[in-house]
DNA sequence: ATGTTTAATGCAAACGTTTACATTAAAAAC
DNA sequence: GTTTTTAATGTAAACGTTTGCATTAAACAT
């Protein structure tokens, strides 16, 4: 058996074609007669060919590898996100190349380089908490390869197509839902408002508060990045003395729980002196009891949204050059349980 | 400015040098001048040139990417050990391309035969559940590309690097644990033993039961996929009717979880009446309650040691060819929790 | 018979790098 | 002042495909 990988040329040679027939038959050119596509199909398994996709990659330039970019695979909504994007990019022959920022700015940049360089025919981003600056992008847009951000996505305008959730109406109906359920006092976890997420879901909060006419104070809301440590130091100090919040709207789920442990911990009873909602729906909040509110998010769908925005694009790649695309934005909904 | 992505074509022809001074000088060749690197690294900058991997990679047979299969990214163990293996490659300069098999075994096939096509520099793989003919590798071995198996592992010899949990030892600990805390009758939910954590949890399992002089009974040990379904299908079945177990040792935390929220449901007090052990260290059984006693894997630990291995191996490419590695057995923990 | 169409295949260039093997020019050695 | 050494750069082939443009041979039309 041969030493090196073996090539169309060894299947040409073996049969006594051309190069050029033996590529054609392979890929299924109409002009090439069926006995030889044949012949050639199982000359190319016996041989255990595999095409090469670098050199394919280079001669016609696709390489059917799609590029994602990404905070962190292992946060839940971006785990159940991938998991999507995977399997129909699947279904349309494309691999997926995983790339993952840990939110840092600088690996961003690097991994949006990398990705280039590699000649993928399209690039999905969820960007990092403090990407404000989206000009590493640029070189995907000049060179006309189709970009869509998902998710985390450019808060000021950036010419690439958009496919974010409802974070507005999320956050309202967080917060609406515990207005009618009774809460005056109603405390905001935020994070960055770098970050399209907290800032519509902020806004969002801040209108429910109007609606319901209840009061907004400033040092009740926290903009701080919502890790677990600067979740306890808040939990302890929106409990270091009274009077406590009755509501507290949190902005992700990670932080709704330590919330509510840390309350629980203090004896105050939730729902009854304590109502939480947190968002998107981490698995974990169906668990811990009291079970929590908070806002699926669906991120499966968002997945598949970004997906089909990115095939689109790939068709139209040349025609609509420099055409601005209105941002998709995908459905929310509450899931009441029992913290609210 | 130029409409194509820019070459080392175009920095030659705007300094007036040859090509290969400019590939030497972009790769840093200790026989070009500093003055000339900086001129090309200069000029590279203003022509935003990219290295185009495809044409360096099918020249230089090394592409830098790194090739994963794994069954599901969602999974919280292969969630963070991803997010290990991305994190350490990268350090080591290299991509990590990522498939997703959803535990089928002809998608494996599939992404085995994309990946070799893509030429990896290396392939790290954790398989199926129902993966026992793994030749679909073999292309891998056959062309001397450093292949490593991780956490789901070929149960039967396989000329390839292993990196694996110590699950024996996991399921002996965690029947130990039942059966100190006064457990006499231990029901066993495990996998399909084609799949060798199973195989080796319930190996500990069987064990366990002998030291501590218990019975065996296989009427309270089931085989079924953990899946949502069968463990409450199971749950269903071991508490249709007395005699009920008093442990039961779960060979995942999903299962676990869910044999929990049955009993509480059938009013049978945990751990009085029934105590419980998972295997995963899943965050959600940290948070339910009872909290669950499980078994911790250190899948972040079990991720680098994998890249460890790979890296080792692609290090020695060549030289050792055929010699056979002996397998990596990394540390698991009981975490002891109220459930047991 | 000769010209024309059609079907199947072949030739050779191109994609953007890297690298073995020159080549050149300047410095060093005699 | 010739030869030798050294440093810097250049030439051209190669990697494995794809594809525009032939070429060939057979089939058909005149």
């Amino acid at each position: 058996m041969q030493k090196h990988e073996s090539t169309i040329v060894d299947i040409a040679r073996a049969l006594n074609l051309s190069i050029a027939t033996v590529s054609r038959a392979l890929n299924d050119h109409p002009k090439i007669s069926e006995a030889t596509k044949k012949k050639v199909r199982e000359q190319a398994n016996a041989l255990e060919y595999r095409r090469n996709t670098l050199a394919s990659g280079l001669r016609g330039s696709r390489t059917n590898n799609i590029g994602l970019i990404i905070p962190r695979v292992s946060m839940y909504f971006h785990a159940t996100a991938i998991t999507a994007i995977q399997n129909k990019l699947h279904q349309h022959g494309y691999n997926l190349i995983i790339g993952q920022t840990n939110d840092s700015f600088e690996m961003e940049k690097e991994l949006a380089s990398a990705m280039f360089s590699s000649r993928v025919d399209g690039l999905m981003v969820a960007s990092t908490f403090y990407t404000t600056d989206f000009s590493h992008f640029d070189v995907f847009t000049r060179n006309d390869i189709p970009l869509v951000f998902f998710d985390r996505v450019p808060v000021d305008f950036y010419p690439a197509q958009v496919i974010r959730g409802d974070d507005y109406k999320g956050g309202f109906m967080a917060t609406s839902h515990l207005a009618k359920a009774g809460c005056k006092t109603i405390a905001h976890l935020s994070g960055p408002l770098s970050c399209n997420l907290y800032k519509d879901r902020y806004a969002g909060y801040v209108d429910a508060l109007r609606k319901h006419r209840l009061p907004f104070r400033k040092e009740w809301v926290f903009f701080n990045e919502l890790t677990p440590e600067n979740a306890l130091r808040i939990a302890r100090q929106l409990f270091a003395a009274p009077p406590y919040p009755d509501g507290i709207f949190a902005s992700n789920d990670t932080t709704a729980i330590i919330l509510l442990e840390h309350a629980r911990s203090l004896g105050i009873v939730i729902p009854e002196q304590l109502k939480i909602v947190g968002y998107s729906n981490d698995p974990r909040t169906a668990i811990i009891s009291p079970a929590i509110t908070t806002v699926e998010q669906f991120p499966d769908k968002v997945g598949e949204r970004a997906v089909d925005a990115l095939l689109e694009l790939m068709k139209g790649r040349g025609r609509r050059k420099g055409e601005v695309q209105r941002p998709i934005i995908t459905a929310v909904e509450l899931v009441c349980r029992a913290s609210a």
